[in-house]
DNA sequence: TTTCTAAGTGTCATTTTTACACTTTCAAAT
DNA sequence: ATTTGAAAGTGTAAAAATGACACTTAGAAA
């Protein structure tokens, strides 16, 4: 029996990374610009491709990731599996395939993976078939190709329901960080006003921030404290089945 | 261009079912007898098989589970892709998927979908290659074919996730159902003890049961009342953002 | 020294949570 | 008829969490 060739794309399954970022006022998104104005519909799209059929999963979604907009080394959940028979099959997204793919009429289901990231530890270069790669506003985006306009909605909510019950918020900011810059992120993911005091009150009792006793410098203002994430201490906590944020 | 046929088993993408049941004292699951025991390791398998490339995945689930123990008409919510590169490649699989495959030695992913039913609701019958089909307790299980033993644990753990956020305990007990059956029924998912008084204060608080003024009839002790889901009043609730059923 | 801007802080009323033990109702057995 | 066994059903008090709400402070810039 003929073996396989395993290191080969597998025509049938690739992966799209929602890669979120918060420049300190939005909740942002990692995509890639297809290209000039050939192509009716949007240009914009998530970092995606075939997976190679050697490679699993997460593997791809970090190969596929690092050769579009050149982010290694992060760490991407998976949000799950888009499947519509027809997600490549607007017209303007036909064309692009043909032009990139061996088969570009073949079905093709796609494995959405999450991360979230520091946006200043990692600057985008596109290369591949991306003809340039940033950061955009998560709500300025209105359409995007294929069906990735859904897969980031659907990566949006599992965000909000996953920040009130783990502290994944933190990934999304710098090491040094004040608790007005955790409380806009609150806001903007939730998308809701949650009120100052109280939202201070309850992050200070979880007992996962570390008051580093420096301040801000050079703003017109009072200048805030900075704080950082206490990693041992939440994996403490969630030793003893800890699971709410509450907010 | 030769178009491609749609209407093909895709040989690369595959689903898997984890239909959950509660026979009143355990979580159970619906899994299929792969025959007699020619083959070593597990004979028991989830209910599962390749794609066809012009259906959506949700459908493959659906068709899927119906053609291997005839449950139909059932709600399937996605648990997320498994796609390891060696997940089918177990001596013993892959005899079987000789027996079974066009394409036995072809990279497969699968879409694992899961399910919540009133056992007495549906009598599973075997049909296609699956030998039986019936119900397991899930805690008696500690192997499974493929990675479904992965798969299921996944489901596990995804459901003690949603049974705290929305109302999905009910689909697993009759219409008419007791608070102590709802109080194990809880238990059992989210294993561990639960106070019965508290338990049955939040629960009533909830205002989403409906009493039906009825009581159990012929049980050697004090009978209970009969309560119902009342799913208005929680559609009612669920708009106002109702999301935390605080177990 | 004034002005602007965001940081930071406390209390009270209400709701929610937790821990905990005895009485009741029925069927079955004697 | 009476007893027994088995699960149903019930209340309270203390502690913790939540939600609503307004003024003072520290620095930079004018």
């Amino acid at each position: 029996m003929l073996k396989k060739n395993y290191s080969e794309l597998n025509p049938n399954v690739s992966v799209d990374c929602v890669i979120f970022g918060f420049d300190m006022e939005n909740l942002t998104v990692l995509l890639i610009d297809r290209g000039e104005n050939q192509f009716p519909g949007s240009r914009m799209a998530l970092p995606g491709n075939l997976i190679y059929n050697d490679e699993n999963l997460d593997q791809a979604a970090n190969r596929v990731l690092e050769e579009l907009t050149s982010l290694k080394n992060i760490y991407l959940e998976q949000l799950g599996a888009f499947g519509d028979p027809n997600r490549i099959s607007k017209e303007s997204d036909r064309l692009w395939l043909k032009s990139i793919r061996a088969e570009p009429e073949a079905r093709v289901i796609t494995i959405a993976y999450v991360s979230l990231v520091k946006i200043s530890d990692y600057i985008p270069h596109a290369s591949s078939f991306a003809q340039s790669a940033g950061w955009a506003s998560v709500n300025e985006i209105h359409e995007l190709a294929f069906d990735h306009y859904e897969i980031l909605t659907a990566a949006k909510e599992q965000l909000k329901r996953k920040i009130k019950i783990q502290p994944i918020g933190f990934n999304l900011l710098p090491e040094k960080f004040t608790l007005s810059q955790l409380h806009r992120l609150y806001e903007s993911i939730l998308d809701k006003p949650l009120d100052k005091r109280n939202f201070r009150r309850k992050v200070q009792k979880l007992g996962i921030l570390t008051n580093l006793k420096e301040k801000q410098r050079g703003v017109p203002h009072k200048p805030s404290e900075l704080y950082k994430f206490n990693e041992e201490r939440y994996l403490e906590l969630s030793q003893d089945g800890f699971d709410n944020f509450g907010f």
